[in-house]
DNA sequence: TTGTGTATACTTGTATACTAGTATTGCACA
DNA sequence: TGTGCAATACTAGTATACAAGTATACACAA
């Protein structure tokens, strides 16, 4: 269905100059500590400075920029502090909605779930990462449908996207996809059983599994961490 | 101690627009739905279109703001939405933070949160209101220490500002000193105690009281909330 | 060869002007 | 008196130029 006109927003220069930026520090393609400029970025784009300008804001607010006055712009390091801040949120919300899953789950949450392991099996046959990526955020976003919370999922995924940034770094999935798939079977099993306290310590499980990654990253990349 | 001037960071006429506008729409001297210019504010701080213009786009990026091209920028509306997840995260957040301090207090803790309720009582009883909020970000601050989590008093804080700002339209302390008090009285009980179900039980019943206060101002101030 | 000082090139912050889209107001006609 | 259309005034987006602070490079002296 054609959206509204009226809710139709349009694109700017700074839109393009945003999204552009933003996709490259996101998939690391513009590493942490590299410095740009808004005239370099400006005759990139053929335009001024001030859409450019408007941009460097916007990916600042998001602390993936540093603006400094009279000084490059640098692609920001990541922070061990919201890194920790973001993982605690991650878990903490998640396990809550497990919780609410875990009383109000029907039988078509159950299916629907099941069928996600399904389609990860096969992405795990097939070797696609990208796809089981993927059938990840679908997963936990089922989840979310689940514990009535739906509206909870962008909290998830802004969370989960922030250290899949950062799991690029060791250019290898956090935990084998046979593992996460077990974590996945796991999980919708004690959800199916309804039994909370092993439904909490299987999703905690899960999650924890990329303290030592994030740690292990944190090592052997000290140079893009702030300190 | 005064900080290395490598430190600190220069402010411009954007940092004090944005400061001015952010303090006056949070207090809601400046209510949902008024339209502002830039042109219109620049004028008022003596600038040009551009610092306000930065300030504007900050705003924007923290949903206080909504900007559209070729049309009066407006003071955005609450959001149910928005509402209902930082209740969530703020929730799910102070549970966790509770459970770890109930493994994890020590009566250095303790000690401190009694004093907080000492310090509340005293503010009830000057009929202090300020101080008594001001003691109630205290109490929630010390409670994240409690659970080994200090970092995690920024999310707390930002997701407990958001609602004050709402609760200023009822006029009124969402629940009264006295039913706050009871409440913080009870949560450190059930800390002393180490009873992890009554505790949550406890924050819970803390927190969900709020949710018939901002249902009561949805209503009587619709036109404040986008639908 | 090293350290210091100065000049230049770099950067962002801000001012001003122009463009294009949207809203409002006023006038004319039925 | 009501409606429709056109004109005007309003708005944000963008371009360009200037100012001021910071970094780097080069030259000179010890």
């Amino acid at each position: 269905m054609a959206p509204s006109l009226a809710n139709v927003q349009r694109r700017t220069n700074a839109d393009d100059v945003f999204d552009f930026l933003h996709d490259r520090i996101v998939s690391l393609k513009l590493l942490p500590g590299t410095r740009i400029s808004e005239v370099e970025i400006a005759r990139q784009f053929g335009v001024s400075r001030q859409p450019v300008r408007e941009a460097f804001i916007r990916l600042a607010n998001i602390d993936l920029l540093l603006v400094r006055p009279q000084r490059a712009t640098e692609i920001r390091r990541f922070s061990s502090e919201k890194i920790k801040r973001s993982r605690f949120i991650r878990m903490a919300v998640e396990c809550e909605i497990l919780r609410r899953a875990c009383r109000n789950a029907t039988s078509l949450h159950h299916r629907r779930l099941n069928r996600d392991l399904e389609s990860q099996s096969r992405a795990i046959r097939n070797r696609d990462v990208k796809r089981f990526h993927a059938l990840d955020y679908d997963f936990h976003r089922h989840l979310c449908d689940a514990g009535d919370s739906a509206y909870m999922f962008s909290t998830i995924a802004e969370n989960k996207a922030l250290v899949d940034r950062l799991c690029v770094l060791s250019l290898a999935e956090p935990a084998a996809m046979d593992e996460l798939y077990d974590d996945h079977r796991r999980i919708v099993d004690e959800l199916e059983n309804r039994d909370e306290a092993s439904l909490i310590a299987a999703i905690t499980e899960h999650l924890s599994r990329l303290d030592s990654v994030i740690a292990g990253i944190r090592k052997s990349h000290a140079d893009f961490f702030e300190d």
